[in-house]
DNA sequence: TGTACATCAGTGAACGCGCGTTCACTGATGTAC
DNA sequence: TGTACATCAGTGAACGCGCGTTCACTGATGTAC
């Protein structure tokens, strides 16, 4: 068995934190995959070792922000007891809508910088998407009051301005405008998360 | 002078027409100039008669949104006496946030299926984009109770959680799940709406 | 009213380019002896 | 310990294709007479 177990792997990781990082910063048909495998210090011909086509990485690269960023807000804000969840779910809402993520173009979570391109995509893809989503909803889910009645649509009206409110600030012509679309959604996200 | 005064107008109207609908079907790198000028019966060499290249299209083609259905609900929804103002809101609420308009990838609006592709334009684009929100959160202001101190905040977070709402049901697997956004952020739109 | 002419919207072949994918090959590595 | 070998991750040239844009040309039209 010529190279160690787990150096296929490696290249694989590598090459797909490439293409998240290209893929959010230039959307999936402006990204080649000659630039993908030169950013992970490849050539072309490599690619095909690892995945079936560009559609498949396209789908592993978005699901893999939950492995980094991600999993840093699950960790973080994930298990929370029942008297911090609103300071946790506060500080979900606040980095999400924070000035530094709208400036992280390499970093920022795919569905931001993704959305429409998603949408056009095969069911792979969009369950990647999903999985983002899901993530975010059972956050705000297992961080606000217990015994309300109507706290999933509440979780899900959250995650609604949290995602809106960042898609809208990053379309936007106007850099004043765009924050203030930020700020309103956050400070109506919090309040959201607080309602009683 | 050959051919009437406004034959040409017209001509560009049927491409800035057909260059909306592939767009929002398929995307501003997915769709062809060729595919653009066939589907307004014309052939690809004509086209930089009209227009100075592709991105110029594109951002022609999203403002053209307010001259169609946008200009209907402006029409329906822009002015209204102070006591209706909460059931025009509802409507415009209702329609934006409606399972029609969700499967609607002809006629949506713009706002929901580009966003993305919106981002990654230069402001020309990015004008065409904001002119559609402006034109939304105007809206709304103008159909929200007066002497609310945060009267713009609340239309901001309405019109976020709109486009937010569609944005993500769009780029969902699941048709549940999308439809539960939907339905989510339609009852929370309407209920910041009714605030007072 | 009828005809020659000038205009210019629209045509379609061609240009230059880069893409996703394939494939015959290479060379770094772990294993057997 | 040292060497021959088999494996397969990675290489890079090539294929087939379609794109945005250009350009010499055409032919439908309004105008002048």
């Amino acid at each position: 068995m010529p190279y160690s177990a787990e150096h296929k792997q490696q290249t694989r990781e590598r090459i797909v934190e490439s293409a998240r990082i290209l893929f959010n910063r230039h959307g999936f048909a402006d990204v080649t995959i000659d630039s993908i495998m030169a950013e992970a210090g490849l050539t072309r011909g490599g690619f095909y070792t690892h995945f079936k086509n560009k559609e498949q990485l396209f789908s592993e690269a978005v699901a893999s922000f939950l492995l980094g960023r991600g999993a840093q807000w699950r960790d973080e804000f994930g298990v929370t007891t029942a008297e911090s969840g609103h300071d946790m779910a506060k500080q979900m809402i606040d980095g999400y809508l924070s000035p530094d993520h709208l400036g992280d173009l390499d970093g920022q979570c795919p569905m931001i910088a993704l959305p429409s391109d998603v949408a056009r995509e095969k069911p792979a893809v969009r369950k990647s998407y999903e999985q983002l989503f899901t993530a975010m909803v059972s956050l705000f889910e297992n961080n606000l009051d217990d015994g309300k009645s109507d706290k999933r649509q509440q979780a899900l009206s959250v995650a609604a301005l949290c995602v809106g409110g960042m898609v809208l600030a990053r379309s936007l012509a106007s850099e004043s405008l765009a924050n203030e679309v930020r700020v309103a959604a956050r400070q109506m996200a919090n309040q959201l998360a607080a309602l009683e």
